[in-house]
RNA sequence: GCGCCCGUAGCUCAACUGGACAGAGCAUCGGACUUCGGAUCCGAGGGUUGGGGGUUCGAAUCCCUCCGGGCGCGCCA
């Protein structure tokens, strides 16, 4: 639709240029088309003449005018009216509505998808929760972010790669490796003092528990740490594999920190940071020099012990990622890391690479309410709710759709109260039982002996109402927002886009004078049936591409 | 103190990235068809978009400033 109204109205430009009524300049003006959000103004509206009132001198209405005045509008486009401040307004022929709808009936739940990606390499970085604890409901909020912008990266034609990176050359691998060989040697009685920051929760006493079976008073004294170390992350690392399963989440590669020490990339960083003299040490350590690069203060980058601190493997992986060649890299991270992610880009550019390609998508917060009341949220706590206890309280549709219902700049409040109603009021169900109510309908067709002719090409859709063809417009539009959630990497417009479809349907549906199944009129209701058919793709296909389940009962 | 993010209806959040009258859900109050699923629908009240200035045809959106909240400012990640 969109190009349709761009080329017309460039045409007309053309055509109001050689009559005198615009400048030469116009013709440079991008020109703007979208959906207005109140159909009255019509199915595509244009700002043109007001972007071009500037340049012109003159009145917005009359460039408007004079611009519609020169259009030759095409059997699609039946009206183009001026109106407001100086807009355009067009309205589409119904049998634009009914080719559109007979396609997106025609294609299946894919129709939502535009092919934009023209088989571009993404490489979507996220999660990358070290192996220190179960993953947190913070977590899990990272978790459906990435894997839902890997999904829609799939399905609009990009080559994804899902990555895991992880920390485990580091003081956090140490200190979960004593923690471990604490309980260890309480589980044999001989008590032992934590370390002040080491690791509570109970999960640590299960694995001791393990060593001890597995090896009995072996590793009491003398034992290599890396024993527990190891012990602790396998275990930790299966129970995170087995949540993510669960949450619809998988990864094509995990990439660690120690592989970037050992085979001497982190090495590379460094000397390519000291040849830039970017390097300065100070108190036995070497840091980044932050004023360099317009950092607010230097980082350490190896510690004085000769360890590197997690920030220069942190920049060879990134190296890496570049050289890899992906078009687009994308880091989801929680705003917590911010600081961070800035100093290495800081240190990319300085190292003299393009880091275009690169884009964060940071989000906020998740705070857990119940019943009105916030649930504190403390790993050392009992009060700690892990990803694995939330999924099994509400479902893994509700996590995945209330993680995506927020835009990721948001803080989100999950209410554990809400989330669990199997009700209206729970967006999730509202949806899905459009769904649901869909399918019925078919299910119901079929007992009524009515069915969609396999080509949809031959139905006649012109006892097709206003009201329908509204539906059809929205139905109709998908693809576009499903284009420019991935374009601006802002998921949440699937769901509130689908809440929308979903009501619309809902109102549509309850009045009786819509009945869609009406044996006394089999061609009005095979025409309703491919409106139901292409509403349904539309609800399915989008519940897909957010990773939900699409249910036929309810 | 400095940096980043946020502030929209009583609550939780949208607003197509500068467009037309700022919209949903929850909560509150009042209603609905004897046929396809009432897990639905219709209606009502509720706003100076935190305050103030600026930019322009036009601002919730951009700029400045103040107020309030979150996060960060480790030889943790």
């Amino acid at each position: 639709m969109k190009e349709i109204i761009v080329t017309i109205l460039r045409a007309a430009i053309a055509r109001a240029q050689a009559q005198g009524k615009l400048s030469a300049a116009a013709a440079s003006a991008p020109i703007v088309v979208e959906a207005p959000k109140d159909s009255a103004h019509g199915d595509a509206a244009s700002n043109l003449a007001l972007a071009l009132a500037r340049g012109e001198g003159k009145p917005p209405r009359a460039i408007a005018t004079a611009i519609r005045d020169a259009l030759v509008l095409p059997a699609e486009v039946t009206e183009a009216t001026v109106a407001g401040p100086g807009f355009l307004n067009f309205r589409m022929a119904p049998a634009y509505w009914h080719q559109e709808l007979k396609r997106a009936a025609a294609q299946g739940r894919s129709y939502v998808s535009p092919q934009i990606g023209g088989g571009r390499r993404v490489q979507v970085e996220f999660l990358s929760a070290n192996p220190t604890g179960p993953l947190t409901v913070g977590h899990g909020r990272n978790a459906v972010l990435g894997d839902t912008l890997a999904r829609l990266f799939a399905a609009t034609g990009y080559r994804v790669t899902r990555e895991y990176y992880f920390n485990d050359g580091g003081r956090q691998m140490k200190l979960l490796g004593e923690s471990v060989r604490v309980r260890y040697l309480e589980e044999l009685g001989r008590p032992a003092a934590m370390p002040e920051d080491g690791y509570q929760g109970e999960y640590i006493r299960e694995i001791a528990r393990g060593l001890q079976t597995n090896h009995g008073a072996a590793l009491a004294e003398n034992a290599d740490p890396e024993i527990f170390v190891k012990a602790a992350v396998a275990a930790i690392f299966a129970e995170i594999k087995q949540t993510c399963e669960k949450l619809g989440v998988s990864f094509d590669v995990y990439t660690n920190e120690l592989d970037l020490m050992r085979d001497g990339r982190v090495d590379a960083v460094m000397a390519a940071l000291r040849e830039r003299g970017l390097v300065v040490e100070r108190d036995g350590a070497q840091w980044l020099a932050g004023e360099k690069l317009g950092l607010p203060k230097d980082q350490v980058l190896i510690r004085s012990t000769g360890e590197p601190t997690y920030r220069t493997p942190d920049i060879a992986y990134h190296i890496d990622k570049l050289k890899r060649g992906f078009e687009l890299i994308i880091d989801v991270f929680g705003a917590d890391h911010i600081a961070e992610h800035v100093g290495v880009i800081a240190a990319l550019k300085a190292l003299g690479y393009d880091t275009a390609p690169i884009r964060a998508i940071i989000y906020q917060f998740v705070t857990l309410t119940r019943a009105g009341e916030k649930v504190k949220m403390s790993t050392r706590k009992a009060t700690y709710v892990t990803l694995d206890e939330l999924i099994d309280e509400v479902g893994v549709d509700v996590v995945r759709f209330f993680f995506l219902f927020r835009k990721h700049d948001s803080h989100l409040d999950f209410d554990l109260e809400l989330a669990r109603r199997q009700a209206p009021e729970n967006p999730v169900f509202y949806v899905q039982y459009a769904h649901a109510r869909l399918a019925s309908v078919f299910r119901e067709a079929e007992r009524a002996g009515l069915a969609l002719p396999a080509d949809a090409a031959g139905i006649d859709l012109t006892p097709l109402g206003s009201e329908e063809l509204e539906l059809a417009r929205r139905a109709v539009a998908f693809p576009e927002v499903v284009a420019g959630a991935v374009a601006d990497l802002e998921p949440h417009r699937i769901p509130f886009y689908l809440l929308e479809l979903a009501g619309e349907f809902h109102r549509y549906y309850n009045k009786p004078a819509n009945r869609i199944i009406n044996p006394d009129d089999p061609r009005l209701s095979i025409a309703r049936l491919l409106l139901a058919r292409a509403l349904m793709n539309g609800i399915a296909g989008g519940l897909g591409l957010l990773g939900v389940n699409a249910p036929d009962r309810m």
